[in-house]
RNA sequence: GGCCCGAUGGCGGAGUGGUGACGCAGCGGAUUGCAAAUCCGUGUACGCCGGUUCGAUUCCGGCUCGGGCCUCCA
C-alpha cells in the first residue's frame, strides 16, 4: 500500500538541515523551503509512449526517496509527477514522427489507447516499487489549452515563426544553458538543424501538422494546427500545479543538457524574471548494464515485469537502488539484483524475529542509548544528500541488537522504513519467495511431498525422504528442513 | 570536435588527511540423520606517476583506462 502524502505526518526529532546537491550550482547547498513548512516538487515522468525499463524506474525511486525524507523532516509535500502523453520526437531536432503516433500506427490502435496502457503499466510499476502517490499526476493533453495561452503570452518577445513552428530564440533570456554548463551554439553539425532557426539551441514551442497530413493528435493554435513542443508541458504544469519559484525540479541527469535549460528558458520568458523556476534541480544518475546506459531505442529492454516473472519480488529492485547513491552510476546484473534480493530476505526474517520478541515482550524498558545513535546516524546520511546506502546498515545493525527493547528498535525501525520504503512491517519472507512464471510443479504438490518426506523422516527411514528431496530438487525446489518456508525454488537467471 | 564524470576487495557499493562501511559470494563455527535455510564469526581492495604534507585512498598536477552528454531517452 503506498500512504498517502499527507498522512505521512512527521514522526523524527530530526535536527540537522537537509544538504541537497543543486545541479545549478553543483553544491551541495542546505535546504530551505520556499514556504514555510511545506516543500513543492515536480517531476519529469515517462513519454507513454512504451512500457518503461527499469532504469527509467530509478528515477522515480529517487524522487519518491526525496518525497519520504521531506515527509521524514516535517515538511507538508506537495509533489507532481507529470505523464507525457503527447509531443516528443522520434529523432533529430524537432523534425523527427511524434514517438506516440509512431507506435499508434505500428500498432494499429488509437493514440489514445497507446497512451492510456502505457501509462496503466507504468503506474503498476510505481505501486510495485512502493513509490508513493504524487499530490497530482499531470496528464499533459490535459493542458494543450493553457500551453497555447503560455506560448501566446511569451510569443512576441521571445518566439518567431517558421514553415515548421513556432521556435523559442533562446538568445533572449538571461544565462541560457546555466544549468548544462555547456557550449551549446558549436558542436559537430549532428543535429539537423531546421532551415531558419536564429540559434541552434532554439526550440520548438508549438509543431505545425505538416500540410495536408492530419495527426490523431493535434490541437488549433494561432500558429496553426498541431501539437505543443515537448519542453513547453512541464513549464506549463509545474507553474499552475506548483506556483513559480516551486522548491525543486527532479529528473533524469540526461535533462540536465537540453529539457531542463530549455524549460528554465520557458519559465524565464514567462515570468519576466531570471529565476529558474525552482530553487533545487535535481537530477538522478543512470542505471547501466555492461552495454552501457539502458536505452529503449536498443529495442530490448529491462522490464520490472520481467523481473517479476523470473519470481523475484520488485522490492528487490528498489533496495538495490537504495544501496547506491543517487548520483552514482549504479551497475546492473542478476548478480546483483538477487544479492539485493538474499539481503532483503534476511532483513524480512530480521523483522520477523523483532515482531516476534515485541509480543512477548513485557513491561517498558528505559530508552537505549545505541537507539539514538542509531536515529542520529539516520539524520547525519539522509541529510547528506539523500545518502542512502550508509542507512540499510543501520537498519541491520537495529535488528541484531537483541538485548535492546523490541518496542523501542520497532519504533525507529519504522521511521528507517518510512524513508527506505521497504514497507517492513507489512513484507513477509514469503512474499518474498521466488515465484518463476514457468515451474513444473505446484505449490500444493510440495507441500504434499513434503508431508510424506517428513513422515518418512519421524520413521527414520532416510532412505525415502533423501528420495522425496532428490525428486523435488530435480524439479528445482530447494528444500529447508530448519526454515518456517520449508521450500524455495532454486534460482536460475 | 566540445562539455562533463568516474577508477575502492571475486561482484556491487559507501566513506575518510592518520585502525578502508556494508551487502552478496567465499571461508570457519553453531544447528541438522546428511544437506539446505538460518544464526554467529571471518580473510581479501583504494588504476599508474609525480607534488603538497609529519602522514594521502582521501588534496593538487599529469598519465592510462572506462563512461556519459552534445539527437528522443530516467
Amino acid at each position: 500500500m503506498n500512504e498517502t502524502t499527507e498522512n505521512m505526518a512527521a514522526v523524527s526529532t530530526a535536527s540537522r538541515p537537509l544538504m541537497l546537491f543543486n545541479s545549478l550550482t553543483r553544491t551541495q547547498e542546505v535546504f530551505t523551503p520556499v514556504h514555510e513548512g511545506e516543500v513543492r516538487v515536480y517531476t519529469c515522468g515517462p513519454t507513454v509512449y512504451n512500457y518503461p525499463h527499469i532504469g527509467n524506474m530509478r528515477a522515480y525511486v529517487f524522487a519518491d526517496l526525496l518525497g519520504r525524507t521531506l515527509s521524514w523532516k516535517g515538511y507538508k509535500l506537495t509533489h507532481v509527477i507529470n505523464i507525457t502523453d503527447v509531443g516528443h520526437l522520434t529523432d533529430d531536432g524537432d523534425a523527427g514522427e511524434d514517438k506516440l503516433e509512431k507506435a499508434a500506427a505500428e500498432r494499429a490502435q488509437s493514440i489514445w489507447d497507446i497512451a492510456r496502457h502505457y501509462t496503466e503499466a507504468y503506474w503498476e510499476d510505481i505501486k510495485a516499487l512502493n513509490i508513493r502517490q504524487p499530490a497530482h499526476w499531470s496528464i499533459a493533453t490535459d493542458y494543450v489549452p493553457q500551453m497555447i495561452e503560455y506560448a501566446k503570452a511569451i510569443a512576441d518577445k521571445h518566439c518567431y515563426e517558421l514553415d515548421s513552428g513556432l521556435y523559442f530564440d533562446v538568445s533572449t533570456v538571461a544565462d541560457y544553458g546555466r544549468l548544462a554548463r555547456a557550449a551549446t551554439e558549436e558542436g559537430e553539425g549532428r543535429i539537423d538543424t531546421v532551415e531558419g532557426k536564429r540559434n541552434a539551441a532554439d526550440f520548438a514551442i508549438w509543431r505545425k501538422t505538416p500540410p495536408g497530413e492530419s495527426r490523431q493528435m493535434e490541437w488549433d493554435s494561432p500558429w496553426g494546427k498541431g501539437a505543443p513542443g515537448w519542453h513547453l508541458e512541464c513549464s506549463v504544469m509545474s507553474e499552475a500545479l506548483l506556483g513559480l519559484p516551486f522548491d525543486i525540479h527532479t529528473g533524469g541527469i540526461d535533462h540536465r543538457e537540453i529539457h531542463h535549460p530549455n524549460e528554465i528558458a520557458q519559465n524565464q520568458a514567462h515570468s519576466g524574471c531570471d529565476h529558474s523556476g525552482a530553487q533545487f534541480w535535481m537530477h538522478n544518475n543512470f542505471l547501466i548494464d555492461r552495454s552501457g546506459k539502458m536505452s529503449k531505442s536498443s529495442g530490448e529492454f529491462l522490464r520490472l515485469q520481467l523481473l517479476i516473472d523470473k519470481g523475484i519480488h520488485p522490492l528487490a529492485y528498489r533496495l538495490m537502488c537504495m544501496q547506491a547513491h543517487y548520483r552514482s552510476e549504479l551497475e546492473f546484473s542478476w548478480d546483483n539484483l538477487i544479492a539485493a534480493l538474499t539481503r532483503l530476505k534476511r532483513i524480512v526474517m530480521g523483522v520477523e524475529r523483532l515482531k516476534e520478541r515485541l509480543e512477548t515482550a513485557q513491561g517498558a524498558k528505559p530508552p537505549h542509548p545505541k537507539i539514538a545513535e542509531i536515529r542520529d546516524q539516520l539524520d547525519a546520511a539522509i541529510s547528506n544528500d539523500l545518502n542512502s546506502p550508509p542507512v540499510i546498515p543501520l537498519l541491520e545493525e537495529l535488528l541484531s541488537l537483541k538485548k535492546i527493547d523490541a518496542a523501542k528498535r520497532m519504533e525507529l525501525l519504522q521511521e528507517i522504513d518510512l524513508l527506505l520504503g521497504l514497507g517492513l512491517e507489512t513484507l513477509t519472507r514469503t512474499d518474498l519467495r521466488l515465484r518463476p512464471k514457468s515451474v513444473s510443479i505446484s505449490e500444493t504438490e510440495i507441500e504434499q511431498k513434503l508431508d510424506l518426506r517428513q513422515q518418512a523422516k519421524s520413521a527414520k527411514d532416510f532412505a525415502a525422504a533423501d528420495a522425496i528431496r532428490d525428486e523435488l530438487m530435480a524439479q528445482g525446489v530447494e528444500l529447508m528442513d530448519g526454515d518456517p518456508l520449508r521450500w524455495e525454488w532454486s534460482i536460475k537467471i
